[in-house]
DNA sequence: ATTTCACTTGAATAATTGCTCAAGTGTTAG
DNA sequence: CTAACACTTGAGCAATTATTCAAGTGAAAT
């Protein structure tokens, strides 16, 4: 069970010696997984959208937010529950409103990054 | 329907003048929906690894790349079609074989952020 | 000419997911 | 205490999607 190498792929290889050194010196599956989650967080247009409104107005409360991105709500709570299970954003409670913030700088970075892609 | 402000949303706004200069400040629609695609590219593991493959072997054919990602050479044509579509990956043919590289240097930049973005 | 090989493509399927709706929690106002 | 409000949560639904399978294309080998 030690072999990951030619079993569900039944195909001749063409170049074992590229493939061999691609194998070597790509990520591992875990590390794929986690980069491919990060990518997922910011590829609904919602999740996108709070991030980004967040990144302008330093803090929000779900109703304004709701507002904002012209959806429900819940949809919103929703989302943010996500967000928050990842560690992006955090909240803080103020009587019955709760204001949600960005929890994470790296984050900033990332769709600047991306914005220079799609504007290529 | 010239005012999409709370026609949906029937909630209270809480804090209109900060909902006013987000909204002023946010990216419009299609450019954040853009913005969204092309990190939805990147969600999948599939096409992630692909993208590593191709950025670390300079050019794959199909058949290595099935290899590599340990998957049917089908679901792989299928996810290189996507890719082409997008403009991130070319192919150039010798005989029967199609061989496939990375078309877009942003995405290893965008790639590389995300990286340090996981390793925290 | 026929077979083999590398790859593509369309259909079918199973899993995921983003939203709405309805009900629930907890806080504040009357 | 009751009602209203801000938000959360779970269930259900519709839409998307990643994979497999089977069939098809075109080039090379026999």
């Amino acid at each position: 069970m030690k072999s990951d190498k030619i079993e569900i792929c039944k195909t001749t290889v063409v170049d074992q010696q590229k493939v061999d050194r691609v194998n070597r010196e790509l990520p591992d599956h875990r590390d794929i997984i986690e980069l491919a989650e990060t990518f997922k967080v910011l590829s609904d247009p919602t999740r996108l959208k709070i991030v980004l409104a967040l990144s302008v107005a330093d803090e929000l409360c779900v109703c304004d937010l709701a507002t904002i991105i012209n959806l429900s709500v819940s949809a919103i709570s929703h989302q943010l529950r996500l967000l928050k299970g990842m560690k992006i954003v955090t909240y803080h409670k103020e009587g019955k409103m709760v204001y949600y913030s960005l929890d994470d700088s790296h984050i900033e970075n990332l769709i600047r990054e991306a914005t220079h892609h799609v504007e290529e």
